[in-house]
RNA sequence: GCCCUCCUAGUUCAACGGAUAGAACAAAAGUUUCCUAAACUUUAGAUCCAAGUUCGAUUCUUGGGGGGGGUACCA
């Protein structure tokens, strides 16, 4: 996680160990130099000694030497074990820097024609409740990783397949059509999947009591689960809507609608976008042709009862079906199908990202599998973006046993605690009350993210609430926070930035910071798409840290040097750049002034 | 049963196989002439256990313990 200090040091190096030792090695590693150590960058010796048996320490010393009299960049250098510790100059430093300064959007590559398409699926949510915590994580993440990829020079085409079709939605709508025929969105003040949701949530209840009452009445729990009118009632609602019924169909196309508009009201809060959309509806007879086709190559057989099925256990999987009995499509076939539609529109697509929780690991697995099985020359671009649970402290979210927290509450719980915190602290006078609604928003939203994605994707996250909007810590609000001091910083300074002086004497404070800039192609971190939204939040809490101490012994130092203030002015707008800039990868809004 | 995954201070999280394992919150103590104290400076505190691989292991391998997930006609 350092500058690429190859770029300097490689000829010298190289051509030493040419020299002396007849082996060609061009890359080497450096790290920074811990603080405890003299020195601003540090070479690791250790892994040379593979090509070259020779003590470390003499190698060390001998490379240091070669650097402080060949390179004008190293004043001085220390040995300590098979650590090389090389002191840099100040005008190193500078002269990075102002390379780096006059950059505009540092880190992104920019997007041409030739430029890569690739496809990142998210959100993807059932169409009979609404969304919940977990596909604000997972949202959250999809769409962070879409930005890193376009940061990367990469063209993203954000994707969902929405799963509307299906037992679950009839359940909603047995349940809307008994028990509440009239009641719509408009009447009903209710946001229109929350409303599908409470219908879901109806049938459910109302299921579980005919089951008990069949119970009572002497079934067995399997003979009242299959029996109960409610469950046939949907069962044939289902085949009606296969059947293409026309009053199903319709009633269907109405109540999605209700859900879609829903959903977009939640999307558009969360502060993400999609470019396409998959409907399992449209979707989910795909996939039986390729499976015809894999029986006559003979990498599926077919069992007695018709059923057909995958044999993986050469690949220390087990068997997987693709076909029922009956000749309908499982979830597999229907995934089966739309990788291979998606290429098939999309000449271009290089790759697809699937977000998707861990619980689906083994699918993803056999999935792509299968697909290599198949010969698509594809397959190895196919990624599962999986992640962990989220948990919440007061125990585990279970959607059957109502403990999920829903997003649209999640996040107004949010910006009222932001609203909360914000008001104890006061000092938002100055601002009209619009203004202070969107502040709270951009607050309470951030936080919600920031604790999100600062996280390990493939790690399960213990959501708290109240600690994620501290202001202190490792929050998004601090982060946002240092951004607005920055911004406050910049506007009151009327002092021009120049060219500054390679004379330059600095604070030990300040040199860090300038290292920390120096070093800046860290922030290429966040334009690499091998590292998580995780790795480029915990950077970003590191940078905006930095900066508190910076300016904090800045303060208490006084400095008055005019140059000095002017380079000051120079740094904080390059970290008020970097910060609102990846602000903007985390899908963060800054405020301007807060 | 089998497969996957996770386990680090009291708590929530970091650490390309690199130096004395970093932060934050909570705890204890201190700092206000200062671009906002929503800050800063101290102090105390951790790698689940056991072997192996090697110059070096939180990281890789194997075994054990604990949590989570999956497991053939649900998505």
């Amino acid at each position: 996680m350092s500058m690429n200090y190859n770029i300097h040091f490689n000829n010298h190096i190289n051509g030493f160990l040419k020299d002396k030792f007849q082996v060609d090695i061009d890359t080497f590693e450096f790290q920074n130099t811990r603080k405890e150590f003299l020195g601003d960058i540090t070479l690791l010796v250790f892994p040379l000694l593979k090509y070259i048996k020779i003590n470390p320490e003499k190698l060390a010393e001998d490379i240091g030497e070669i650097l402080l009299n060949s390179h004008k960049a190293v004043t001085g250098y220390n040995v300590v074990k098979g650590f090389l510790n090389l002191s840099l100059s100040d005008t190193f430093y500078l002269e990075q820097f102002q390379s780096i300064y006059k950059l505009k959007n540092y880190g992104h590559k920019i997007l041409t024609e030739e430029s890569p398409t690739m496809m990142v699926e998210f959100s993807s949510p059932n169409t009979n409740k609404p969304l919940h915590l977990g596909h604000i994580r997972n949202n959250v993440l999809g769409y962070s990783v879409a930005r890193i990829l376009e940061a990367n020079g990469i063209h993203v085409i954000k994707t969902q397949i929405i799963n509307d079709r299906g037992i679950h939605i009839c359940k909603s709508m047995v349940a809307w059509k008994k028990y509440g025929k009239n009641e719509t969105p408009e009447n009903s003040n209710l946001k229109g999947d929350q409303l599908v949701g409470k219908y879901y949530i109806i049938f459910e209840s109302e299921y579980k009591k005919e089951i008990q009452s069949l119970i009572d009445d002497g079934l067995t729990q399997e003979e009242a689960k299959r029996s109960a009118p409610l469950m046939i009632e949907a069962q044939n609602m289902l085949r009606l809507w296969e059947d293409n019924d026309h009053e199903i169909r319709s009633l269907w196309e109405k109540m999605n609608k209700w859900v879609y508009s829903g959903f977009n009201t939640t999307y558009k809060n969360l502060g993400v976008t999609f470019d396409s959309y998959y409907y399992e509806s449209r979707t989910y007879l795909l996939g039986k042709k390729i499976i015809k086709k894999g029986i006559e190559n003979n990498i599926f057989y077919k069992k007695k009862d018709g059923s057909v099925w995958v044999d993986l256990s050469d690949d220390g999987l087990d068997q997987k079906i693709l076909l029922r009995s009956d000749g309908t499509s499982v979830y597999m076939t229907q995934d089966l199908g739309t990788a291979l539609k998606r290429f098939e529109e999309e000449p271009s697509l290089k790759g697809i990202v699937y977000t998707v929780g861990n619980e689906q690991d083994y699918h993803f697995k056999v999935l792509f599998l299968i697909l290599k099985k198949l010969g698509f020359d594809w397959t190895k671009s196919l990624y599962h973006l999986s992640y962990g649970m989220v948990d919440l402290p007061s125990g585990k979210m279970k959607s059957r046993e109502g403990t999920v927290v829903d997003a649209d509450d999640l996040m107004n719980d949010m910006i009222n605690q932001a609203k909360h915190v914000c008001q104890e602290y006061g000092k938002l006078d100055s601002l009209s009350s619009e203004e202070l609604e969107n502040l709270y928003q951009i607050i309470g939203l951030g936080a919600l993210k920031y604790f999100i994605l600062k996280i390990d994707p493939k790690k399960n996250i213990l959501f708290d609430p109240i600690a994620s909007i501290d202001f202190n810590g490792n929050t998004g609000p601090f982060i946002q926070y240092t951004h607005a001091r920055i911004k406050t910083l910049i506007k009151s300074s009327s002092a021009p930035i120049r060219e500054f002086k390679t004379t330059l004497i600095l604070e030990p404070k300040e040199r860090e910071l300038i290292k920390l800039l120096g070093s800046y192609p860290e922030f290429v971190i966040l334009a690499r798409e091998e590292y998580s939204p995780a790795i480029i939040a915990n950077y970003l809490y590191d940078l905006a840290k930095s900066y508190n101490a910076f300016y904090q012994n800045i303060s208490v130092l006084g400095v008055e040097d005019i140059e000095l203030r002017n380079f000051r002015v120079a740094l904080s707008q390059k970290v008020a750049e970097v910060i609102s800039s990846s602000s903007g990868l985390l899908g963060f809004k800054v405020p301007d002034r807060m």
